[in-house]
RNA sequence: GGCCUGGUAGUUCAGUUGGUUAGAACGCUAGCCUGUCACGCUAGAGGUCGUGGGUUCGAGCCCCAUUCAGGUCGCCA
């Protein structure tokens, strides 16, 4: 028997009466009556009412100050008929204290009171972390995380996949991201990179004959966070399969969402999930490369409408087009509507139309737009009376950026988006290749990737019309999943590089491991690599993936409850070879 | 790096047109209370209004700078 406990906190039932118990846990409340005293004792696993009436208890639990750490000797009794608590499992019974030993008292004051913790401001939780994950709501995302992560690693075992762990330490890889460093001390100047993800290490597993691989790995990536996107560090249910092609990963893919979401989803998958959208399509309805489809919005191309009126601001732009019902709404929604695209997308403005009741056209720009053009731009979008039409014009890329915002937002202002399903779907067929700023052709994605059509389409296409084999998976608005057919081929792989500027000289250094390995017999091969951290939020319903996460950093990638980053001693400093070269920088000793 | 929003009691917030002693709720402290489970009642303590400067007879409120936080754009295959 446990020198601290005979039970939990929520093990205790009637048929437990008369039983003498032992509990340990933390004080959640104390209700003092005056002649008798009701503690609520909290564990992991529930809670459990004490009560007493002897007065040297009483006296005793006057000292002791909620959140202190306490084991309780008693008796289980019954409760009356009348003060059962249906809301606890534990509800029909209390244990009458024997004796109290306090393990550890609280000192005062507590910096927020872990009932609430969730109306708390988030440094402030974070900062005291251990205190705001008492609170069963929020201790229980972190539990659900486990049975998460659970039910990923019997699936991909049930598939025949193989949990291999790859290095942390690693060698920087030009991936994208930004690397965290680690200088060597052995090596003086010479620095590890922790990896954005274990990309390399996978491929070459398939070329060392695992068949399926996966991970839960962890991923670092020195990029800013967004609500969805945790800075710093992160998890990929990474996996790779060998002699398998684009739809045998995404056919796993979906069966590994059908299971984890149809098993401990909140929400029902939608029927018309997992269907493949083009990236050019996307862009194109949806003006996102992760729609959200719960949305019913779709975006039209008016660019001729505007093309032969009189309206010069539109002049030589793409213009794309939102019609909603506008019939539950008030002028003064397409006010605010247009602020917002000012304020909070930074978009130069937003044109409207209205229709009223009768067919006449009112707002800023309707006196531009003949009867001829309105016509045909309601044929287009599907609007008629008592519908609004918004308006986004600018470059191309840009217009269906700045209309899938509008698109999101008029979704969420509208209450057109159904909270109670999943609608997942793959985008496919991203560009291979993309036109920088200053005009260069770089990789679209990345440049593993292999693309559609192979050597032939790279030596006799134009770089911006190669698709790629690349496929990002989708739910509600959120990237989840990014994947691709690997290049596994040398010749092939040397002259992506070579359209994209890079010589075989840099394919080998940057490289190098792969590049050689590939000669080797290199299987094809493809994978993707769910993000866990975001299915965790999707699946609880959080738009903070702050919340799924035990110990997250701030959105200054800082933790508050670790204190890092933070200063080293010279000593630290100089076993690495770093000089520190910081200016305006305040030091503290 | 840019933009938006915010920082007032331990916590969450209110604070009018710039006006005299900055409020509420919860928590905390003390007292009363034997069936509470958001216990109740009474009383009390608790504030450098993020920081620094400025305008003004007078600033929580206006202006400038700065810092911290959240969101967002860039960025993130």
């Amino acid at each position: 028997m446990s020198e601290y406990r005979t039970h939990t906190c929520n093990e205790l039932r009637a048929e437990d009466a008369g039983k003498e118990v032992k509990l340990s846990g933390f004080v959640k409340t104390i209700r003092d009556l005056g002649g008798c005293v009701f503690i609520d004792l909290r564990d992991h696993y529930g809670i459990t009412q004490l009560t007493t009436e002897d007065p040297k208890l009483l006296e005793q639990i006057k000292g002791i100050n909620v959140e202190s750490s306490i084991t309780v000797e008693g008796t289980v009794v019954e409760r009356p008929e009348e003060n059962i608590n249906d809301k606890i499992a534990t509800g029909k019974v209390e244990v009458e204290i024997k004796n109290i030993t306090v393990q550890n008292n609280v000192m005062l004051p507590l910096p927020f009171e872990v009932e609430k913790s969730h109306e708390v401001k988030e440094d402030l939780r974070l900062q005291y972390r251990f205190l705001d994950l008492r609170n069963e709501s929020i201790h229980e995302k972190i539990v659900f995380r486990s049975k998460v992560l659970k039910t990923l690693r019997d699936k991909m075992d049930s598939m025949g996949f193989v949990e291999v762990q790859t290095p942390i330490l690693t060698s920087s890889s030009p991936e994208g991201a930004r690397d965290y460093l680690i200088p060597s001390r052995i090596h003086p100047g010479e620095f590890y990179a922790l990896p954005q993800a274990p990309q390399q290490f996978k491929q070459l597993l398939m070329i060392s004959g695992f068949d399926k691989y996966y991970q839960i790995a962890p991923c670092f990536r020195d990029e800013d966070p967004r609500a969805d996107r945790s800075p710093g560090e992160f998890y990929q249910l990474d996996f790779e399969m060998a002699f398998a092609t684009q739809e045998e990963v995404l056919a796993v893919l979906v069966e590994i969402m059908k299971h984890v979401y149809g098993t401990l989803g909140r929400a029902k998958i939608s029927e018309d999930s997992f269907q493949k959208i083009p990236y050019r399509t996307a862009m194109d309805m949806y003006g996102s490369d992760k729609p959200d489809l719960r949305n019913p919005l779709i975006l039209t191309d008016v660019t001729d409408c505007f093309a032969a009126s009189g309206f010069n601001a539109f002049k030589n732009k793409t213009v794309k087009a939102i019609a909603v019902d506008s019939s539950s709404v008030t002028r003064r929604f397409f006010d605010e509507m247009t602020e917002f695209a000012k304020t909070d997308l930074g978009m130069a403005g937003l044109a409207w139309i209205k229709i009223n009741e009768d067919g006449t056209v009112v707002g800023p720009i309707a006196k531009y737009l003949t009867e001829e053009v309105l016509k045909d731009m309601f044929e287009k979008t599907g609007a008629k009376e008592n519908y609004g039409i918004f308006f986004i014009a600018d470059q191309y890329n840009k217009a269906c950026k700045d209309a899938g915002n509008v698109r999101n937002e008029l979704g969420r202002r509208l209450g057109l988006i159904d909270n109670d399903v999943y609608k997942f779907c793959f985008i496919v067929d991203f560009p291979f290749y993309e036109e920088t700023d200053d005009g260069k052709i770089d990789f679209g994605h990345n440049p593993f990737s292999m693309p559609q059509g192979g050597l032939e389409a790279l030596e006799n296409e134009n770089p911006l019309d190669i698709l790629a084999y690349q496929y990002d998976m989708v739910c509600n608005g959120y990237e989840i999943v990014s994947g691709a057919v690997r290049n596994h081929d040398t010749q092939v792989m040397t002259k992506a590089f070579e359209i994209a500027g890079y010589s075989e000289e840099t394919v080998k250094n940057k490289f190098g491991a792969l590049y050689n390995a590939f000669k080797f017999g290199a299987p094809p091969h493809a994978g993707a690599a769910p993000g866990i951290d975001r299915m965790i939020m999707l699946l609880l319903g959080e738009t903070n993936i702050r919340e799924v996460i035990a110990f997250p950093k701030n959105s200054k990638a800082r933790d508050l409850l670790m204190q890092a980053p933070n200063y080293v001693t010279e000593e630290q400093l100089r076993d690495v070879h770093i000089k520190i070269d910081v200016k305006d920088k305040k030091k503290e000793d």
